[in-house]
Order: C-alpha cells, then structure tokens, then sequence
DNA sequence: GTAGGCGTTGACGTCAGCGTCAAGGTCAAG
DNA sequence: CTTGACCTTGACGCTGACGTCAACGCCTAC
C-alpha cells in the first residue's frame, strides 16, 4: 500500500509517517516512480508507535519497540530493551506523580491561605488507576 | 539597582527578567544613561513570578499575581482573578495526575505482560502529597 | 587610553512531533 | 488534453521560557 492507505488505516497523518521515516523509525521501498510502498508489517510498526505515544513515550522510547517487531517478534515488548523502556518509563512516570502530588498540596494550600472556604474539590486522587 | 543586582538577588538570568518586561509582566524606569532601574517592590514581583513558575504555573498564570502584588496588596493571591487561577490550576494538576496515574496502570500492565517478575517496585504513590 | 565589567537591542537556537505551505512529478479517468 | 487525486522533497511555523551570540554603548579603574 502506498502512503496514503498506511496513513488512513494506521489513523496518523502522512506527514507523521515520513516524520517516523525520517528519524528511522520505518523504512519504506520504493516503487518505480519513487512513491513508498508499504506492507501490514508495517501498519503494525505503525499501530506500535501509536499506541506508545498515546501513553506519554517518545519517538525515541519507541525505538526498542520497533526493532523487536522489525526482529520478527510477535510483541514489540519482548525484547530486554523494550522491557527496560518499560521499567525506566515506569519510575519516570512515578516521580511526575510525585512532583505533581507535592505541587498539588502547595498550591492547595496558598487557596487555602488566600481563600478560606474556597477548598469544596475532592481531596487527591487516592488510587484510582484503573479507569 | 540595576538588572544585574536584581538579577542575583532574585536568582534569574538578565535575560529571564528582559523577558519577563517584554510579556508585560514587569516594567522598569530608566536612567538617563538608559539603563533600566528597579526598586524593592520589583524584587517582590519577580520573587512572585519566580515562585509560581516552579510550581508549575506558566507566565500568564503569574499576571494577576502581579497585578495583585502592583494594585497594593500584600500578597499576589489576594485578589479574586488570583484565586480562580488557583483553582484552575489545581482542576489542571488533578486532571493531570488522573492521566498520569492511568498511563501508570497501563505501562505496569504491559510490563507485567512482558515480563513477568519484573514488577518489584512499589504500586503507584497513594496518598503522599507532604513530603 | 585602554581594559574590562556593566548595560542596551535584536535575533536566532532549543526541545518534540508534527502542521502547513510551496512547487512540482505521476497516473487514471473523463 | 485536462482535471484532480495522489505522491515527492524541502523548509518554515508552532509552543514556552528562556540561552546564547552579535555588535554596540557606558563608566570606572589603572
């Protein structure tokens, strides 16, 4: 398939695709008149990359990801570097918890110095990680 | 004093303050000699600034504090636009900890999938936000 | 007079992940 | 032949809060 169809099916724009090219993350062959071509193979490095951005990964985190698929894996994860992503992403993603826990208990209480009687919202989220 | 001195004792580069005239935020007379010149009461305002970007707020956040702090008030969040900033920010940081404590879940999950026996850290922060 | 330590304005660079032209080539349909 | 959908590369724009450099003026000390 060319550009376009991998765009569409993958839900992404071209200019991201070429962007992805662009940094490594995907090759593409070409055609005769110069257009890319693409496989389902792919559609998955695509459909990858995707479903890592969304949860806060970068294009550089990906990298691990894409290889492992491109090494013929069925899961992009399982590979000892994707797992160390995993695990660094983790704790990244624990200390942004912990520094907006702190920041939300600072600036609650100068409402609470500047404004008393103005704290009706719902305490910190406590753990509700699943929705 | 002059911007130099100011920027020392604020702990900003000359250049942060320059900005922070150019947004509007902070205005300076000027010596003949066309250097700006700054009093205490500009200290406060940038120690104000200061303090509200660490905590996460952005420089339009910081105006209503400082026009607070310039009407004559003692404090920045003493005016009525300076408390809604407080809550809007706080409805911020509480949406951002919700996502961040969902991509945690899902990131452990992966993980957790991918390997498991890796997860031998802590479960998310609970309720934490003193430290 | 000159070194150097302050100040001035202006303008480009940084980080990420693209959006958005610009200017053109390719190809099938009418 | 022409329209129009698709493709190509290249390059600037965007967000925020500045860093950094250029090229220059001011003022004091030696």
């Amino acid at each position: 398939m060319r550009i376009g169809e991998l765009a569409r099916r993958a839900g992404v724009s071209t200019r991201a695709l070429r962007y992805y090219e662009q940094q490594g993350l995907i090759t593409a062959r070409r055609a005769a008149n110069g257009y890319r071509e693409y496989s389902e193979a792919d559609l998955r490095l695509v459909t990858e990359i995707r479903s890592l951005l969304t949860v806060g990964f970068t294009l550089e985190d990906a990298r691990p990801f894409v290889a492992c698929l491109r090494a013929g894996h069925e899961s992009g994860a399982s590979c000892p570097e994707s797992v160390e992503v995993y695990r660094r992403k983790l704790a990244e993603i624990d200390g942004e918890i912990h520094t907006l826990l702190t920041r939300r208990a600072e600036v609650a209480a100068q409402l609470g110095a500047a404004c008393p009687g103005c704290m009706f919202g719902p305490p910190p989220d406590r753990n509700e990680g699943e929705s």
